[in-house]
DNA sequence: ACTATAGATCAATCAGAATTGATGGATCGG
DNA sequence: CCGATCCATCAATTCTGATTGATCTATAGT
């Protein structure tokens, strides 16, 4: 690609181009962090809104602990946020970081429909 | 939940009721096996186009049997297919399972504002 | 039929991630 | 201040999945 030299320093959003590269890294962490029933439960849970924790392991019928550890791990990916009030803490999940991986997604299926290289010796 | 109690039984298309239950299960498989760096990385060099599997052992630098392994859950998933040419395999992306795994992605973001239920008790 | 190459498969090992139970910090009600 | 509840964290164990090297099948060329 790499249309125009770039007019100046893009202030806005930080550009597409610069998606590229550290996307690859972002989609690696929402995948692994997804690939895994538990934190897809979670996920499908969080789908329908913000939930505490405590009705989480009831939702879901876990144990604290590793409910705990799967949250965690949700949110060091970025997929979901945590919203302390009082005693309880909300999770919700992060809209922004499901886009970023499915546009992801869209890049992959877009160039991949070019034939065959013919391998080695001709 | 449970709003109304279902008007009839939707004949249709396989309608999004239908993709609902069933799309879970295969956006399952195709999380856990792009969430593995390898894999991501065959599927990343599958994405310029098909390519046969000595031509991958060379780019990725891997063993060939650990390819193979990687590849076989790759097609397991659905992800790419293989196309047998006398002696050699050519691999390509199957780009429709990329695209359920976008739309799975694409409802999961949908819906998931709705802000607190605050919590056990009022 | 014999040999060489492409690729899949198998069994054994190894690594990383998930589970479990216990502990600790923070907040609330009395 | 005290006991109770919500949640995170830690250490030990267990499990799942990846790696490795060898073996096996199939195709092609001679």
């Amino acid at each position: 690609m790499s249309a125009a030299p770039l007019p100046a320093i893009e202030f806005t959003a930080p550009s597409l181009s610069t998606t590229e590269p550290l996307a690859l890294d972002q989609a690696q962490r929402l995948l692994r962090a997804l690939a895994e029933p538990i934190r897809l439960q979670v996920v499908l849970t969080l789908q329908h809104g913000e939930r505490c924790v405590c009705d989480l392991t009831g939702d879901l019928d876990l144990a604290q602990s590793k409910l705990s550890f799967h949250l965690k791990v949700l949110k060091e990916a970025g997929l979901i946020r945590a919203r302390q009030e009082g005693r309880w803490i909300y999770y919700r999940l992060e809209p922004s970081a499901i886009n970023v991986l499915q546009s992801w997604l869209g890049q992959l299926a877009a160039g991949c429909c070019t034939q065959a290289a013919p391998c080695c010796d001709p």
